[in-house]
DNA sequence: TCCTCTTGCTTAATCGTTAAACTAAAGATG
DNA sequence: CATCTTTAGTTTAACGATTAAGCAAGAGGA
């Protein structure tokens, strides 16, 4: 009843040849004409007559190659990461690579279970978009002689492949867009996190206040816990609005948080952008839909994507390829939600 | 500068033994082929101390068992598909399997060469989320003897395992929902298609109507192409709205038409539920931040997932287990969108 | 002493594919 | 005619793990 799947020593049996020539046959190496034409010719029937399918895993295992990549993203039920995933898989297929993904949902220890998994499987390299202290992770796989390209995030403090946003400009362009929009008490609220990605966006927050001489309240700068993300929003938007100077615009730098923020800022009966400007990274639907289209930051995705699977890719080929470091800038889409303050 | 992974023979060679007994004694089959209790430890400290990683890919090709799950989905950057991604992914997770996913577009010619691509991976079986006219392929799964258990979407005429919602009811229910709020002239927007989710969503809301002794207007029954949903969604809001008798609500019977259609609406500058009331399929944030909280009707994700995990894993290790065919209901989740007429 | 059991391990085959090495025969060359 | 080339294959081994079967040595019993 299990499903008997044909081989090549079934074709090689009804074309009264060895297996090995049917192999040569079959991949196209002909070896410079050893195998007669006729005879390939037949052989090739009989295979397409049989619906041969190669066995992947044979091949695999002789090869050493499994053409398979293992894509670590935090959550593919979050838009961002399943956009990413779908650009990987295209891009993947294309090279004649499959993927196999897996949800760490931010967690290292996640994270390195799933990193052995498909260790196990013999994926030919990863596309990781890592999570909190998985530093670790990344010096076990470089041990292994593993490839990897991170993808959205990284550790500037090590030496590897990358395709990330220029996040701190993204965040700086995005202060600044609200700048010139006449806000003059903009806040932030992002996640308390040590990634690369997080401290960059601050940064390009803080710079854009710097560079154009606006006050900087302490309040402003909110931090939240992933863990704690939809509680803790509200107390952070909260804080930003007590005190003697309000903000009047807020950069949300992630998705998520935007999410969370929205909700709690409709619950409020706050009117965006009158009472307050929004600007937001990430982007989905709901930026479209919301009562007062959001302006957002949009990365590149398909470029994101591709550009790691085509890194990914060459270095899977050629181990001795060169470090490439991609920092691709994201776009600032303006709408309504951060329009000229009147 | 390969990775050059551990395998039993290196175990074996360091050990002093064949790699037969490495072997008994790492599956844990040591007791049963009486292996000395000191070898069994000794080798367990070396498998240890070298950081053996069993290759996957050999122990499938021997056992023809891959324990991996293929999941055939049209898009997963559709946050439906990505959320029943994440939970199937989880599930079997569960059952140390692990999951290769592909996107067919809801093109059946893209299903195809997806489920070849993870027959020649030698997947155990399938979990599909049937794209139109994909009938031929699951019955080339069934000459094959490979096991698949159908998700959201089913044939009524192909015998097989499914798990899906009850999509007549849901659609029953959005309706009757309507007419209980005192809408009076309610129409639907719907994929032309003759996959029966949708036929069944369309079933649903004429009973309603009927059940109600409400009348059915030809208009208001609008379908539209999936390959050009962002334009004509709007013709058929235009259609249903046009005429002596506009509708006063609309049900959209996928999130991707609710989307659509919502940004449309919006351009209008209609105002939900005043001017028009919606229900909607599908489900995603957008539906908790749009300007007036949408009524939709929620498939209960979570068990759809694990049901067709358990299904398939128990057919793949007894294919004679019996055909089970589950139908859950759906929730409507009652919002402002859809709130009682004035 | 001979026979059987048990213990503790090894051998060899197998899964399906591929690459290298080998062979046998025909044809070309001097 | 002897030798080299080419053609058209075959054989073998290997990838790494599993498992049925085999074997040697010692224990125990009659």
């Amino acid at each position: 009843m299990s499903p008997k799947k044909v081989s090549l020593k079934d074709i090689a049996l009804k074309a009264g040849v060895s297996a090995a020539l049917v192999s040569y046959v079959l991949s196209g190496k002909g070896r410079q004409n050893r195998v007669k034409k006729e005879k390939a010719e037949e052989i090739q029937q009989i295979a397409k007559n049989l619906n041969y399918q190669p066995n992947h895993l044979a091949k695999s295992l002789r090869s050493g190659k499994s053409h398979t990549i293992g894509l670590v993203i935090a959550d593919i039920s979050n838009p961002f990461f399943a956009n990413i995933a779908r650009v990987v898989e295209n891009q993947a297929r294309h090279y004649g690579y499959t993927v196999i993904y897996g949800s760490s949902d931010e967690d290292a220890a996640n994270s390195k279970d799933l990193i052995d998994v498909l260790l196990n499987r013999r994926v030919d390299g990863f596309i990781i978009l890592s999570a909190e202290n998985s530093e670790q992770q990344l010096f076990y796989l470089m041990e292994q002689n593993m490839q990897f390209v991170l993808l959205d995030r990284y550790f500037p403090e090590i030496v590897t492949d990358y395709v990330s946003t220029n996040n701190c400009k993204a965040s700086f362009d995005a202060g600044s867009h609200l700048v010139k929009m006449g806000y003059k008490r903009i806040g932030m609220i992002a996640y308390k996190s040590n990634m690369f990605h997080m401290l960059e966006r601050m940064r390009g927050y803080k710079e854009a206040l710097e560079t154009h001489h606006l006050p900087c309240n302490e309040l402003w700068l909110q931090e939240v816990l992933f863990s704690n993300a939809k509680t803790e929003v509200g107390d952070a938007i909260d804080n930003m609005l007590s005190g003697s100077e309000p903000v009047d615009a807020i950069i949300f730098s992630t998705y998520n948080l935007a999410v969370n923020g929205l909700k709690y800022i409709n619950r409020l009966g706050l009117k965006v952008p009158d009472d307050i400007a929004i600007v937001s990274f990430g982007q989905a639907e709901v930026f479209d839909l919301y009562s007062c289209p959001i302006t957002y930051v949009m990365q590149d995705m398909e470029n994101l994507g591709k550009a790691a699977v085509d890194i990914l890719v060459k270095k899977i080929e050629n181990p001795k390829e060169a470090i490439q470091q991609v920092l691709l800038d994201a776009k600032l889409i303006e709408r309504e939600s951060s329009r000229a303050k009147v």
